[in-house]
DNA sequence: TTCCAGGGGTAGA
DNA sequence: TCTACCCATGGA
């Protein structure tokens, strides 16, 4: 089946996808040459499908393999490319901003997410204190080992959902994530969201208090300060710097000395509410995979 | 070998 | 609130 959804003003499929380093993190895969953005997914018991998405105009194009629910596909782009999430408001900051002004004329702000804030939870851990190339090694393998294949093509699989997860003991979740000492922290996620003791995907609500959000995020294993930051961008809220070994660097570089965290938040201080996109969006990048 | 990478958790001050 | 230390993994 085939959807072509109109897309925000100010939106851009590609800066969407290339925003950040998600792209790279299987289930995702994307083609650079034909632009498109492809995983697989489940939908409501059916066998995991193809789902890919490209854009043509002013629309959205998504092709799935056979025909699943429509309001389930739509939901699952929609969380994807952050289209529920308005722009214009930091888009018209940017105009008035200076150093900004390439921001609302590229369309960027939106960065792809997962279709779940669970799948983007785990991910995250999975960036702390190792090597871009680890990251995707480590997501690798719980698609690899632990998601559910693709008929046509069984190198292609899910992103493991929770109860996939808990249903496997934790020495054997370990030996095949080998992600380290975070291996403890996503497989208690994934069993406290399997057993119903944790429902992250009501996290998403946007009438939380941005503050009352941040300290949920924190109170998660193996999500800090940083990781909770990242997650408050993918949410929609902006109000903290995702302070990384990157932020210090460039902040750094800009007193010419070496900064701690504090100092890197006070640095983007004057752009307020919109101080985390402003990091990201900065006229200064870290490379071109994340 | 040793260090450390898009940090987190904890103890002790 | 701040600092020091350890934490599994794997590449340099």
């Amino acid at each position: 089946m085939n959807l072509q959804i109109p897309l925000p003003t100010g939106f851009d499929f590609q800066e969407c996808v290339n925003a950040h380093g998600w792209k790279s993190l299987a289930p995702f895969t994307w083609d650079a040459d034909l632009k498109i953005l492809s995983r697989v997914e489940q939908f409501a018991g059916q066998a995991p499908k193809l789902v890919r998405m490209s854009s043509s105009g002013s629309a959205l194009i998504v092709e799935i393999d056979g025909t699943v629910p429509e309001v389930a596909a739509r939901r699952l782009v929609e969380r994807m490319l952050q289209l529920d999430i308005a722009m214009g408001d930091f888009h018209d900051y940017c105009k008035e901003t200076d150093k900004l002004k390439h921001v609302p004329n590229s369309c960027q702000g939106r960065m792809l997410r997962s279709p779940t804030l669970y799948e983007d939870v785990l991910k995250v851990i999975s960036t702390t204190n190792t090597t871009w190339a680890q990251t995707k090694a480590m997501v690798s393998r719980l698609v690899d080992n632990f998601g559910l294949p693709l008929l046509s093509d069984p190198s292609l699989r899910t992103f493991p959902t929770p109860e996939q997860l808990a249903s496997v003991s934790f020495d054997d979740f370990a030996a095949k994530a080998r992600m380290g000492y975070r291996s403890a922290s996503v497989h208690k996620t994934a069993t406290d969201i399997a057993e119903g003791r944790l429902d992250l995907e009501s996290w998403s609500d946007p009438s939380i208090p941005s503050d009352d959000l941040y300290k949920r995020l924190l109170s998660l294993p193996g999500i800090g300060p940083y990781a909770a930051s990242c997650l408050l961008i993918y949410l929609g809220r902006y109000h903290r710097v995702n302070v990384d070994s990157w932020a210090r660097t460039l902040v750094g570089k800009e007193m010419g000395r070496k900064v701690t965290d504090k100092e890197v938040h006070e640095f983007f201080e004057p752009y307020g509410k919109w101080r985390a996109l402003v990091y990201h969006f900065y006229p200064w990048r870290k490379d071109d995979d994340a």
